[in-house]
DNA sequence: TTAATAGTGTCTCTTAGACACTATTAT
DNA sequence: ATAATAGTGTCTAAGAGACACTATTAA
């Protein structure tokens, strides 16, 4: 076996690169739109910028892609950093696409492997990251919207899908690049499910589709496809949550369950 | 505005890395699965390993990611190199994947972002790679298999998608991922017409999709299912070939030209 | 009793897929 | 004539989507 370094010269000189490639290449980073339904909306969870450039903006959490850690290893540890989720393992990770362009970041050439994660309701760490309250929304705010985050790097807020704040680099491209996957993916995948927790009424899944779908759907034609899916086996559980009937909460069949 | 180092440390600083942090991190490759329809079937374009790691075995081509240049347009560089088409911007390309496994090579930590192009049967160069006759196959061969590559890094030669070679590093799981994404997309975009002359008979139409779906279709379903798109539209010119009724030629409408 | 959500069937239209023969050309 | 591919229509089954009322609970 030869040492690092020769490697590297082996690389690099296979592809006519310079002696010292490693200097001339980029940065590579990762990136993860971290997606969750809150309040009965899709929510992304936002860092504020603390430097130049684009001080004060929102973007998307991310990192360096360690020496010994795989694409997806780095996102579960930004995902890690962030302190969001109890058990990182739980979280459903797909990679999203790599954006490269030479000039996306004004600091140096910087390319980004994005991959959004989708967060379950019930794998929220207690500790929640604050909550923004759009306007119009009267709802209980449940947070100080200037509590830091624990990262140098920026204080964290949700934000709904559709009311996103002024976003840092290509970040606003990247956030709608997300939700045409996921709305592409939720026809033929079970993405839908994978924001919810392991029991869950069938309008709780309603409610997923409608807001990656941004319009709403009937409830007949719904359950009737759902359920003829023969994804879906109901528990004997229900729930009851107000002055209304209890739902019935549904699972996934064993055989389907983490079906991609 | 800072100069170049300045900004890198700015970059490392805010990540918690190591202040040479360039040095610490992976190189960037962009690779291309080229593919086409020739004898009336999907094939790819694979290159043939000189040196450690995998000397023999073949592998996708690739390059480095230059300094100033976009991702995309260091795969339309990929595709120059080889020099199998006359003019690059005729082909579709779209980005796979990236793959990032710690160990996927040997010599250095490689970071691969994977392109896929599609080539149009009347766009290859004329001076073609070599072909390889698979065995049983009894048609006309249409050059050495000897003959050198212009690059430096291999010979090379079009394979079969469904009878491929033993490849280097993960490059198999590669073209197997680029395969099931060309059948996803198939259903739902046009990228089946991305392998077809700018005229074209709906036989051949037919081809490139039992090609991609690896299954023969019915053919009064399979052309009033693409009729009833609105996409297609007749030209006033046939193709005669064979002892046999000459062909229609359609071409796309304007309306849905580059459509994706 | 009221408010709020859970839960349930029918009908229509479109689409996917099975299926076999005639048309036109070169030899 | 024969070989080889182009080109064409019907029927059936399944799925998508429009549409409105009853059931159960807490207050």
């Amino acid at each position: 076996m030869k040492d690092d370094d020769a490697r590297h010269r082996d690389v690099a000189a296979e592809a006519h690169a310079p002696a010292d490639a490693t200097a001339e290449h980029p940065l590579v980073t990762v990136d993860v739109v971290i997606l969750t339904m809150r309040r009965r909306r899709l929510e992304a969870l936002l860092i504020k910028r603390q430097r130049w450039p684009y001080e004060g903006l929102r973007a998307i959490p991310g990192g360096f892609v360690g020496r010994d850690e795989s694409l997806e290893d780095a996102a579960r540890r930004v995902l890690a950093d962030r302190a969001i989720v109890r058990d990182v393992r739980d979280v459903y990770l797909e990679q999203l696409y790599t954006f490269g362009d030479p000039h996306r970041d004004p600091r140096a050439r910087v390319i980004t492997v994005v991959y959004y994660a989708l967060i379950r309701a019930d794998a929220l760490a207690d500790a929640l990251p604050v909550a923004q309250t759009p306007p119009g929304d009267t709802s209980d705010s449940g947070g100080s919207p200037d509590r830091a985050d624990p990262s140098d790097a920026a204080e964290s807020a949700w934000f709904p899908v559709d009311a996103l704040p002024p976003m840092a680099f290509d970040h606003a491209g990247i956030l709608l690049y997300t939700m045409q996957r996921l709305l592409g993916k939720l026809e033929y995948t079970d993405i839908g499910y994978q924001l919810l927790a392991p029991e869950f009424t069938l309008s709780e899944l309603q409610e997923v589709y409608e807001a990656i779908l941004s319009r709403s759907l009937d409830k007949r034609n719904f359950r009737k496809k759902v359920l003829s899916t023969g994804i879906l086996e109901p528990t004997a559980h229900t729930r009851k949550s107000g002055q209304h009937r209890p739902a019935a909460l549904y699972r996934f069949s064993p055989r389907a369950e983490r079906g991609a």
